[in-house]
Order: C-alpha cells, then sequence, then structure tokens
DNA sequence: TTTTCCGCTGAATCGCCCT
DNA sequence: GAGGGCGATTCAGCGGAAA
C-alpha cells in the first residue's frame, strides 16, 4: 500500500482492512486523537484464540498462555506503535479495555514512550450481574488517557467539563449506561450487531474534553464507528479503520444519517489563559491608572505604581505579580487579583480595568 | 536467613526487613491470602503548590524511586514470586495501585501465573482535587484480586458481600473515603505517621469478602498495619513485613490495642438456610425492643427505635445499618453488632437478640 | 451547650510563551 | 534550547475555634 497523501482528501473516511497496514499507509504527524478498542478475547479456557482470531492449536496450558499473552503482546505493541508515528507531536490517545486486557495495554503504553495522563473508570450504571455468584459483578471498564510524550503540550478543556459535571472539576470515573435501545445497532436480523458497542455519551465526554473542532480522531477499531458519528456531530473529523467490511458498512451508514451540530452548539466554555494578554504598563499608558498611584493588597500591603508599570515598595520592586509574591513569600501570585486600586472610597481589583481594556480591544 | 518453622508460631508477627528477603524465608504454601500495597513509583518532578500557594505534601520517600520502568519490573516479578510460593494452591492475592504503576502490576501477576478474578476500583469520595486544572481529578485507585492459579478454588462469601451491599450482588466499584481524621496514625510531632495509610474500611471489605475466620493473611508491605489491625480485629490471623523499624512498631502498638471481636460476630452470612435473615423490625413486632427505646453505639451515640424498626437521630434516619454507617461516616456498617440496648444497666449488642429469634425459627 | 466558621490536608507523574 | 516572566488554579471532610 502506498502513502497516502495528507489534507483534507483523507478525512471522514473509513479504510477497510487491518488496521496496523492501514495505519502504515498514514503520513506521520497527521492525526490529533487516537481512539482505539482494541480486541481483547483472551479465551485461556477452552479454545484459544489469538488476537487476530486465528486459533491456537491445543497444546500443553502452561505454554499456551504465555504464547496467547506473548501474541497479544506484540499485537499490541505494533499498532500502538503506528498509532504513536501517525500522532502529531502534541498528541493525544484513548484504549478502553476490561481487566482481562488492559494491564497488558497500560503497560505496552508506557514502554512505547507515552505518557500516562489519567486512567479513568467507565462505571456501568447497569451492568450484566454475576450470575453464578462467583466473583464480584464487573461493574466497570477501564479508560486509559496519554499523551503522544511527557513533553507533549495536550488538549484538555479543562472548563467545559467542568461545566459539564454542574461545576465541579471532571473526576475519574464517570458513570454512564450501557449502550441499549435504539442506539445500539442492530442487524438485518434484529441482533445486535456489533458484541461491544460503546455509548456515544462515553465518546462524547472523550472528544469534547480532550480534542478542538476541526481535529481529527483516528479510531484504529472503527467497528460501528460510534467514534465517527459522535466526531461528526461535534464539528471534528475522523478516519476509521475497520477489518469487516460489514461493519464497516453500517458504520458509513450510521455516520451519513448524523447529523453535524452548527458551529453556535460546539462552543464550549473556554479557558482564561485564551484571552488575550495585556501588559499592566498599558494601564498607565491609557491613563487609567497614574503614575505615584498606590495599589493595596488584600492584607493592607501598599505599592505605588511606576510610569514605567513596575510597583515598588519600601522593600520590593518589580512587576505586580512579582512584588505580590514577595510581600506573601509565596512562590507564585496573580497580581491582576491580588492588587486593588480605589475609586469613590471602595477597593476594586485592577483585573476590573483588564477586562475594559480587553472590550475595547474587541470593539475597535 | 534460615527457613522459618511453619504453624501458629510465626502468626500475628511483624518481620523487619526487606520483603523479598523476609518472604524467601517462610515456608512455601503456607499463607491464605496475600494484601499488598507495594510502592506506585509516581516519578514526581517538582513541587506542586494549591491555588492558596500552600505546598502539597507528596510521597517523597526513598522507597518510591525506581531508576526505569524496567527497575520497577524486576522488583515486582521478585516479590510477587515470593508472594506466589507462600501462598497455599487455593489461595489468592490483592494488589493495590494508581496509573503510574497498576498496569505494570497486572502484567506481572498474569505473567506470574496468577488468574485475575476481578479488578476493583476505590472511588474516594474526597480525593485531592487537580489543582492546575490539567488533568481530571484522580479520583480512584485500582485494586486486583487475583487466584494463585486458575485452578485454585478461592474463598469468596458471596453472600457476605451482598448483605454489606444491602442485599444486591458486591460490584467491582467501591465508594469508601479517603483514611483521615481519628484514624489516620500521627508520629510524635502529630504529622501523619505515613504517607500512603489506607483506610481500614478497604481491608476490612477485602478480608470479609475472601478469607475465612483464622486464615493467614500475608502483607509484605506493612506500613502502618492496616492490614494486621483489620486482621485481628476480624479473627484472621495475619503476618506482616515492614522495612522500616519505626513503622513495624507503630503498628505493633496499633495492632496490640485492636480488640478482636468474638466469634459471634464474625460469623459472616452463610448460605440462606443456615443463617435466616431477621428482619430488624420483626424484634419491635416481638416486643423485644419496644418504640422509643434508645439504643447505643460503641462511641456513646444514640438513636431512637422506631414501630417500624427503623432508628431515627437528630440528623438521619434509616435501617439500624443506614445510621450506622452514616454516624461513622463509613461506606456500611453492620448495624446488629454495631448497636447496643440496655438490660440491667449493662449495654448488649441487638445481635442477640437477633440469635433468640434464630432458635426461635429453628425450634418452630 | 450548640451551631457556625475557618483552616488544614489528602499516593500528584499538575504551564506556556517569548526572547 | 534554555531561561525568565506572566498569571491561572481546588474539593470534601474533619477538627478546633469562635460565636
Amino acid at each position: 500500500m502506498g502513502k497516502i497523501e495528507a489534507g483534507a482528501g483523507l478525512r471522514n473516511q473509513i479504510l477497510t482492512g487491518d488496521c496496523i497496514e492501514a495505519m502504515a499507509a498514514l503520513p506521520a504527524a497527521s492525526v490529533d486523537l487516537v481512539f482505539a478498542d482494541p480486541p481483547y478475547n483472551l479465551q485461556l479456557r477452552g479454545d484459544l484464540h489469538r488476537p487476530d482470531n486465528s486459533r491456537v492449536d491445543a497444546v500443553d496450558a502452561d505454554w499456551d498462555r504465555f504464547a496467547s499473552f506473548e501474541a497479544y503482546d506484540a499485537f499490541t505493541r505494533k499498532w500502538l506503535a503506528q498509532a504513536r508515528r501517525v500522532l502529531k507531536p502534541n498528541g493525544a490517545i484513548w484504549v478502553i479495555g476490561s481487566y482481562h486486557n488492559v494491564f497488558r495495554l497500560g503497560a505496552a503504553l508506557q514502554d512505547a514512550g507515552f505518557w500516562i495522563l489519567n486512567d479513568v473508570v467507565w462505571r456501568k450504571s447497569n451492568p450484566m450481574p454475576n450470575f453464578r455468584g462467583k466473583r464480584l459483578t464487573n461493574a466497570h471498564e477501564t479508560l486509559i488517557w496519554a499523551a503522544r510524550s511527557d513533553k507533549a503540550r495536550y488538549t484538555f478543556n479543562y472548563e467545559a467539563l467542568k461545566t459539564l459535571n454542574e461545576g465541579t472539576q471532571m473526576r475519574s470515573d464517570w458513570v454512564i449506561p450501557l449502550c441499549t435501545g435504539h442506539e445500539r445497532l442492530k442487524d438485518e436480523n434484529g441482533d445486535k450487531a456489533h458484541p461491544t458497542q460503546k455509548p456515544e455519551a462515553l465518546l462524547h465526554r472523550v472528544i469534547v474534553g480532550t480534542t478542538k473542532p476541526g481535529d481529527v480522531v483516528l479510531d484504529p477499531f472503527f467497528g460501528t464507528g460510534t467514534t465517527g458519528a459522535v466526531a461528526k456531530r461535534l464539528g471534528r473529523d475522523f478516519i476509521g479503520i475497520e477489518a469487516d467490511p460489514a461493519h464497516a458498512a453500517r458504520a458509513r451508514a450510521r455516520i451519513d444519517r448524523t447529523v453535524r451540530l452548527d458551529s453556535d452548539a460546539l462552543e464550549v466554555t473556554g479557558s482564561k489563559r485564551a484571552e488575550p494578554r495585556v501588559a499592566f504598563g498599558v494601564l498607565v499608558e491609557r491613563g487609567m491608572l497614574r503614575p505615584g498611584e498606590v495599589l493595596t493588597s488584600p492584607r493592607g500591603a501598599a505599592a505605588k505604581v511606576r510610569a514605567d508599570g513596575s510597583l515598588i515598595t519600601a522593600e520590593h520592586r518589580g512587576s505586580i505579580h512579582q512584588v505580590g509574591a514577595a510581600l506573601e513569600g509565596a512562590p507564585s501570585c496573580n497580581g491582576w487579583t491580588y492588587w486593588h486600586f480605589k475609586r469613590e472610597g471602595r477597593a476594586i481589583p485592577i483585573d476590573f480595568l483588564r477586562q475594559q481594556v480587553r472590550s475595547e480591544m474587541a470593539a475597535g
């Protein structure tokens, strides 16, 4: 298979075939996020199957078990290496698994140079009970979120997830029901089309939280195309790889009938870091504060504004942040919220003035 | 170190030293359960400060520093091999970890021949937030429960855990608070004695669910001795191994002041035929307790019995189990052993009355 | 005595941009 | 590539002090 050209032409397609070969044909550093739900049919009792579904001839049990884990690891490391190659330097990956395979998956991620950011528990609100009463109800699966490397500046929409979680930080345990009812794809006989179809709510949270609109999400084990459907709806692009043509066709039809949300709906709560920078000196230049004016801290410390936008006290001089940190004996300080100026007898944070400047910048 | 003789002489002792060497000196096939809380290999880099500029007291001990994943794996495989050797053929192991180490731990377990039964999520009700808003709140840790081999007939007290869980199957996600307050051991300066002390509620569930009274529980990373204290209280024996003599001494003192429950209280729910259920309300119906009578907890809390068999305090109302758990801030509570009534000036557990009902039921 | 408030703390892999 | 400066960022629960 020759290299596929980069660019818009490849986006929003489903490639049919082996995911390792298909990824090998993709250009390096072309994908923002990988979401992978790899097979974990480590059936170590009864018939033994390799991850590629070929059957292992029955031989000595101990040897088989070792061989099977080894085969699974070899498969895992191969597709992970390709996934890492096609990821952009600041890209990230999500993988999902159960206790059968997730430990091998996580160790392989670390060995490949990925940098784990969180493990996330998908806590099923309606799991299948353990019928024989021999173990605990297996009520969760595990996702691992990892950056391409420990240097990657990965995407994380902190405020958006905080909003999704009713105003407090999103935790590492997510309660989401199984994929059932109308959402569950059926085949022509009315049976479930795929054994491990994931709920769209799960992908929604992943994609809202760790991608930006227009990003490319690659799913090398596309199945029924949940990743593609949610990516499309949320204004992201996708690349799907699926070995089974029947599944690929069903996924294609599903995505075709999925409606992309308009851009208004795609906007999420942004971070303050995204706001334009304003130098404190600009407030002085514009006459919002005059040189010589005194600012006060919450604990009553005072500092004088100088013409160049620095502050000075008896003992310290420097930026609004540096002087604040020095006075507090703290490693750092946000001078914008720390310092207050007086208007009509009231102490107002200088951040109020920064907001004024920002509105004027936006208007102009 | 020579081989230590098997038998009762070794039980309920804390061995001071390296856990691999100490386990090597134990006889093979002599232990029913291993509970292991190994170093997590956190790989922390700089300091971390809260938004209020206070510094986070992180785990920076030597025992948590490893040169590489390879070094950590080598250590893990060594102690796991010894743990497996000392386990009886039908024995089992619990290990606990975070995303830093648990994937390597799980893979090593599988490679060593252990047979994973469940992974269990300890969902922390009060985790430390992510102060920089750069990741999800790391709100859980992972336990792995594995039998010594796929042939092991491991211990699982299904009905006991179902009862603990208010009548429905115990799931693989457990909500338990951090170990704080009075339960947290302090050193002579009043600081936390150990950076990673686990809550007793966690060990309670593990030991009730997967051991029998009289079993031997080995903890090769004993720390403050939570495993030993809970094992003793629940009528199990323990062997602890701890490298730091100061921790070992504190653990010894803690266990010495722990009271072993009497054998009545230890009986967990067996098969339903052997231990017929008794509703607390039956005691009221039969006049063994009158509505309005006051029950007391071991720590002196009081609750009033109502006609429908519920309890009420100023702040809580519900079943004997619910109110006990609420008062203790615990995830669960056995109300039968927790609540006491007064007869002739003495406080007697209400379980005494349940036993009376059961004998009457058996007689009738 | 009771309620409210305030401070402290917990296994943490916790920046980004510009020069 | 390294260094320096800006400036964003927290939840639940316990316990002691204060009202």
